[in-house]
DNA sequence: ATAGATAACTTATCATAGTTAAGTTAACGG
DNA sequence: CCGTTAACTTAACTATGATAAGTTATCTAT
């Protein structure tokens, strides 16, 4: 119509715009999610919400299952560079711990869909369910593989403590499986049963960590 | 045709035994969900196996869900009933709560289909979510409360325990979340991620409940 | 400027899902 | 033997994710 219209948000992008489509749908899906849950959600009211129509969608994602993705990725990044804060910053290595604990707590009950996609492999399709933990050896910057990724700092760390002196009561692997159990434990309890009458949340993230630091580290 | 023909497997139900029918939807369902998971298995793909037409499930129960909610109590229910056994027979409170966790880690791992769907909230409809952790106020009776029944065990064996002079770091509560979350953490763990290269798992076991005992009980 | 080439779409359609409506068959009671 | 009704079936509805095939508009090269 008249000398404006950006293209913004009307009509058909222009050419070589179409990566910013991509950006409204993974925007408009991350909303529709986080809303009502991912098999709630359909193709077509996201496509509905972006004002485009169905099949659109799939020039940009081969199907809802990589949006899902994409969109994991995005939010998983945050966690990760909260734990390069916490590498940088802290050098105690019982803090080391404990930060790193916390951070991954916090970060599962700031995006607990999320969370469950990666680390509980709820409510997605059953390809999808070892999305979370692929190991490694993987392509690294493939999409989903967050949380091999995580946990593979939390080795790090626990390797790094014992290097530094750090006593503890199984090899650092061990260890480090043990942490993620209970941490996750802990965490996917919030999660899954938020309306359960749970003792005060601090006090169980305090005791949890008390339990985690004497069965880990030896007396010293 | 000839004078046998029971109806055990074949052709119509006689009057009055459209119960043995609703079993064989049942088996069949169990056998189904098992092998390809709840979302994998059609209606029909069940009603195929029974040998009868897929409206006909509808004649026993109201959707797929009550078809899983009825699975699930059936397969719970040795659940309880080991857990019954575990406190007839052990006096000891510290072995008490070994047992009791080891009895629940152990169910998980034979029925890790029954454990995601009850305690992850995994593969099922979004409805369905908060069936693991309804609250005791509820109708017990009612299909999809053996999650909290399971809780209450627990609690209810340390507040024993704690009578029976145990010292607690916490209320008792407080100590049965904390216990129940970090056992959940460690069943999970093996059941979401199977092919994660785990340290020796019974290793882990023992540095779970070593964990959880220094974690909650008094030295004494 | 204009004629491809092609990015960015749309409409029509598919197969499959859970579920319901409405009719059919056969077993039992009087 | 006849009517009631438990135990079914066939047909169909709506909604889903996904695809095929065509359309429109923008850019580029001449």
């Amino acid at each position: 119509m008249s000398a404006f219209s950006t293209a913004a948000t009307t009509g058909r992008k222009k050419r070589g715009e179409g990566h910013t489509r991509r950006e409204e749908i993974l925007q408009a899906a991350k909303e529709l999610f986080l809303e009502h849950g991912y098999d709630s959600v359909t193709i077509r009211k996201i496509a509905d919400r972006v004002g485009v129509s169905a099949p659109a969608l799939y020039l940009y994602f081969p199907d809802k299952e990589q949006m899902m993705l994409a969109l994991c990725d995005q939010t998983f990044g945050l966690l990760l560079d909260s734990l390069g804060d916490i590498e940088k910053t802290v050098t105690d290595p019982r803090e080391r711990i404990r930060r790193f604990g916390e951070a991954y707590l916090r970060f599962g009950l700031q995006h607990p869909d999320e969370y469950r996609l990666i680390f509980l492999g709820s409510n997605i399709p059953e390809s999808m369910r070892k999305i979370g933990h692929r190991m490694p050896t993987d392509d690294l910057s493939r999409p989903g593989v967050v949380g091999a990724v995580v946990f593979q700092r939390l080795v790090t760390v626990l390797v790094e403590a014992e290097a530094s002196g750090l006593k503890l009561n199984y090899p650092a692997d061990t260890c480090a499986e043990l942490c993620w159990m209970a941490i996750h434990g802990l965490t996917s309890a919030f999660i899954l049963k938020p309306e359960f009458p749970w003792s005060d949340r601090e006090l169980l993230i305090d005791g949890m960590f008390a339990m985690i630091m004497k069965g880990l580290v030896k007396e010293g």
